[in-house]
DNA sequence: TTCTTGTCACCTAGGTGTTAATAT
DNA sequence: ATATTAACACCTAGGTGACAAGAA
């Protein structure tokens, strides 16, 4: 059995509509797909790896409402069938890079796919996720037993399992659509800690362009959801 | 067949008398041990390991020479035997993280063991290799061949190939003693960068201590010793 | 006196959202 | 109008030798 780590952190950006961002480089995900694995044969050898499939076959776009007079630019409310989903991408399949290895090592500690990363890149040579921008998707994770014998082909079937969360379904975006999203992952995740702006501490220090004392809320964000103080 | 990367860098130290850092916390080497393979099975499975005997049973200390005046330090010329080695230290073993992996795997690209940290703590447990400070070693690296068959301890000693490169003796230290030494790190490892003074760009900047105008070696201390100018 | 330890400024390496410019 | 790209400041994470203070 198989227990996703940093649920009731996946459950809020679920809750929200999870965005990950995919980039020709490509970009990790964050929430990390991380478990926690139990009942392997400790002395048997597993695969371990992740794809990820389309939960429709829709592309999406973002409803931009205008914002009340006050504020200066959208407000990113709900998400809108755009028509039929893009040609599949190459569905590519992620290993574990500790692959293979003993239901033991697997066992001992949290199993973490940080090194995943995301692209849109149809031509990436990098071995990354190859997804399509403005369509969900939903992360599957497979264990695979090594089997020893000459004829395993035979028993794939019973050598695989799958295990599926749908909290950590997604929708691939080359840029944030729903400014809740933004905001929860600056607060969750430590390598945004720069955008941070609630920080008990080490302030005043350098804004970015355009950031004026009273006004650093909205350079911050293009899509201000509300701040009934300015000007 | 095993073939020593970065030859040419081993030798300049080794001609020198390669030093390594050791630390209670642990420090990599440098330069790293890497090395190119060749002529294995490439569907058959190896582990790569590392470990380091003592090239004799002696203690070493540095000869230092007062500097003729006008210098503030010692040079550090030769070493001399300072009498009989320390009690042995646990033999260690540091097996490549990849380990096991098949014979294409490690044959397709550089091998590195750049996760390899030396110390001095006797009671380490983060796994670190430990030596004793002011003694010589003589890394030494072993393939280990895995072999399927149950009775497989019989042929360990077939199974088994160790490869030794005397370039890449050192003597074990806390702190540098031969100040060539410290050039050639500072001038070929891109960590110790902060601390080259003869980049051909970028300049003028802060610089080292010993690097004039006169005053700029006590800019860069915390706590200036003597600085002639400041009360 | 010689060696060791702990802290520091300064790097490498790479993961963030922001932003302006570009593409569709 | 909407979506994508590329450069950027600002982080995390951790590898350097320098240095002062401590230990043997």
């Amino acid at each position: 059995s198989v227990q996703l780590e940093m649920k009731a952190l996946w459950d809020e950006f679920n809750q929200l509509g999870t965005e990950m961002i995919v980039t020709k480089a490509g970009r990790r995900m964050f929430p990390t797909f991380q478990v926690k694995i139990f009942g392997m044969d400790p002395m048997a050898d597993y695969m371990l790896l992740m794809d990820f499939v389309p939960v429709d076959d829709k592309r999406y776009r973002q409803l931009r409402v205008p914002s009340p007079p006050g504020r200066y630019a959208f407000h990113s409310s709900s998400w809108l069938v755009a028509g039929k989903a893009d040609p599949a991408t190459p569905g590519r399949v992620h290993y574990h890079p500790d692959s293979p290895a003993k239901g033991a090592q697997w066992m001992k500690q949290i199993v973490s796919f940080d090194k995943l990363k995301l692209t849109n890149n149809l031509l990436d040579d990098n071995g990354h996720i190859i997804l399509n921008s403005m369509h969900r998707y939903q992360p599957r994770f497979h264990v695979v037993y090594v089997d020893p014998r000459k004829d395993s082909e035979k028993y794939a079937e019973e050598n695989f399992k799958t295990f599926v969360f749908e909290e950590t379904r997604f929708t691939a975006v080359t840029a944030y659509q729903n400014h809740r999203i933004t905001q929860l992952k600056i607060a969750s995740n430590p390598f945004a800690k720069g955008f941070r702006d609630c920080d008990p501490e080490d302030w005043p220090r350098n804004h970015r362009p355009g950031a004026l004392p009273l006004m650093s809320a909205f350079a911050r964000s293009r899509n201000p959801v509300s701040s009934p103080a300015h000007q």
